[in-house]
DNA sequence: ATCGAACAGTTCAACTGTTGAACTATTAAT
DNA sequence: ATTAATAGTTCAACAGTTGAACTGTTCGAT
């Protein structure tokens, strides 16, 4: 890629990058605020999408201190969204799941903001937002691929 | 577009948005955080992009609370980096400028940052990045349109 | 079989960032 | 002239984060 451009191509990235996340972050916190806050909500995608997790596995994922996770699960447990069930086996390892309430809830919420998702997306002809989003997943497999690097 | 694919495209779309978002703000923490927070280095760009601004700017730029930007200003403001100048004409406003040693630690992490996006977005070909920024970009109006439309 | 290292998770103090209400000081409106 | 509105700050309360110290458990090398 010749040096002229991409300058220019790096500027616009790194603004646009941060101005749609503050607000895609703020539409999401303005829709779902009532219920959970963004991190909680993310918290609780994670374990539903992977059916039961522990704390060291939400810490890698989110890149954050295991503190960081026990703060967060411990008010979502405090609400009976999430169970914790001790590993018989390795009993130093403590299982996460939702609740059947907190199921409820995280499907809620997820719904709202799959429709405002949808609402920006359909905006897009299907093969521009294809494109995108294929361009979006190689560019998160090469951070995954550096962060690797870096272990 | 076709409902068969939309709940797949707003599915993946979720999923990429967060990874990324989550993966880039963790390399610029590490790259910068000896020196500023994420934040801290966001609210210097912003007003070393614009010269100078005021607290209200921020706040509806960052789309958060007047009292959150007040903070975050008394941080940078007590490390020097920060310069409050109360407008003469109208008493109430104090515009918000970036101090000599302000300016030169924003540039210094600024230019790291860059090198990271550099280095990320220089795996792809010109064209496929280009398509990309561009419809990121038009995301970004949709945004704005639609945050337009709600006040 | 034991004992020291490694590991999973928690607690704690200290910090950043955020909200929302109450407040000060100033300007605008009628 | 009095009332409204505006710009910014302060404060208490909370969510999220770090890093160090800690508990309890398992692993591994001798």
């Amino acid at each position: 890629m010749p040096d002229s451009n991409i300058n220019e191509l790096v500027n616009r990235f790194i603004a646009v990058q941060f101005s749609v996340t503050k607000k895609a972050e703020s539409f999401i916190k303005e829709e779902i605020s009532s219920d959970l806050t963004n991190d909680q909500h993310y918290t609780l995608r994670y374990i539903h999408n992977i059916g039961s997790c522990t704390s060291s596995d939400l810490a890698e994922e989110f890149e954050v201190n295991k503190s960081a996770i026990t703060a967060i699960i411990n008010r979502l447990f405090e609400r009976g969204l999430i169970q914790r069930t001790r590993d018989e086996k390795d009993r130093r390892v403590v299982y996460l799941a939702l609740t059947p309430k907190g199921k409820e809830l995280f499907l809620k919420t997820e719904e709202r903001i799959a429709n405002l998702v949808e609402s920006f997306i359909s905006s897009f002809e299907q093969e521009e937002i294809e494109q995108f989003i294929n361009t979006y997943e190689k560019l998160n497999q090469i951070l995954i691929d550096k962060k690797q690097l870096e272990e």
